[in-house]
DNA sequence: GTCTATATTAGGATAGAC
DNA sequence: GTCTATCCTAATATAGAC
């Protein structure tokens, strides 16, 4: 897996932003107000730049996002396209699935966020949530197919389980900070203990 | 050529707004939107009012949202106030928590879509997400207790347990349709199965 | 309680100089 | 690539008639 680097930093003074630097912070900005409460004249405040200088980077608010969400859905899709290309166990697939989706939730946070709390309000946005849809769709075939191979609980519909695990994962981004305590991979091992066998302790009758 | 009598009657099919029920018209329009992309034009327009007739009963936007947050964050202290009062196991208590919380999810979808949203944007913003912090520290106090009792597994921080735990609770905003498939109680089971034994079948090691 | 009309400000976006 | 100045629209909110 690779390429979960995060954006090269802005080349020391403010002159010379390129997109992908600019990206960053634009997304800090959607992120701590929501897109549409962001300003242009924030973002530029933010950036240390003019409006315009902004848009000679940018055409549009709206490409801003379409780019930051083109990120975070190009690796999701891609840590799917991985496990599906695999020959292993649906149950396997999902944990790595989960696995893979937690550290892309850390490494990515800001722009998970962006691509939760979209709205519809425009065609970029209703693409971008097509395109969430889809991963939760092919997320559910695997559990069902874990299902037919005896791996997942019988008593819970695969989409709904699907839902509820993406659910688990995307929860991250609420809290999750890049210089807190928490490591991705540990995290990843406590997603993965949770969709495994709960959060309570054992009762003596074994995992159901 | 004037025109005399289009005095409407008023009777717009929905005559006599109080301030309830015009609350359930703007909230959905927030929860389509966005709060900050929802205008008061567009609201006016959902109701079959004019932006004057609306600012007849709320004094301003934020006085919308600020009353829509305090139904559904009365509702959920009162959940902990319940489960708090009576003398049970911690794990019980939580039980409990879960359950009644999916059930508020489900009853107050669109609410609670709100809160989780918000930004910060403001004090009534602000106050609010303080509230929400004060109830997964409330969830958190519980789960430690619940460990200290042998209820919950112990290798996962009583806080981490909070988060994740309303993290699944929270997530059944974003697919749930009063009018769907799905149950509440039902619902409420679903994720308390999960909460308690995980999402994949038994491997023959036990829960852990 | 509801309307029309309007004040006022902010926001997205562009023009054109340097 | 960045700036200042500006256009135009839409947004929140208010005034005052009925």
């Amino acid at each position: 897996m690779a390429a979960l680097d995060v954006a090269p930093a802005a080349r020391r003074g403010r002159p010379g932003y390129d997109q992908n630097s600019m990206l960053e912070v634009i997304v800090e900005v959607f992120v701590d107000r929501g897109y549409d409460a962001s300003s242009l004249d924030t973002i530029a405040k933010r950036l240390g730049l003019s409006k315009s200088a902004v848009y000679h980077h940018f055409t549009s608010k709206a490409e801003m996002l379409e780019i930051a969400l083109e990120r975070v859905l190009g690796e999701l899709e891609r840590v799917f396209d991985d496990a599906e290309a695999l020959d292993l166990p649906a149950v396997e697939r999902i944990r790595r699935i989960i696995s893979e989706a937690v550290l892309v939730a850390c490494a990515r946070q800001q722009y998970l966020v962006l691509l939760l709390r979209l709205h519809g309000n425009s065609d970029v946005e209703l693409n971008a949530m097509a395109r969430r849809r889809e991963l939760t769709a092919r997320l559910s075939r695997i559990f069902e197919a874990a299902r037919a191979e005896g791996g997942a609980r019988d008593d819970i519909d695969p989409a709904l389980a699907a839902r509820l695990t993406f659910g688990l994962v995307n929860s991250l981004v609420e809290w999750y900070r890049p210089d807190g305590p928490d490591e991705p991979a540990a995290l990843a091992d406590t997603v993965l203990a949770f969709v495994r066998s709960g959060m309570l302790a054992a009762d003596g009758r074994g995992p159901r």
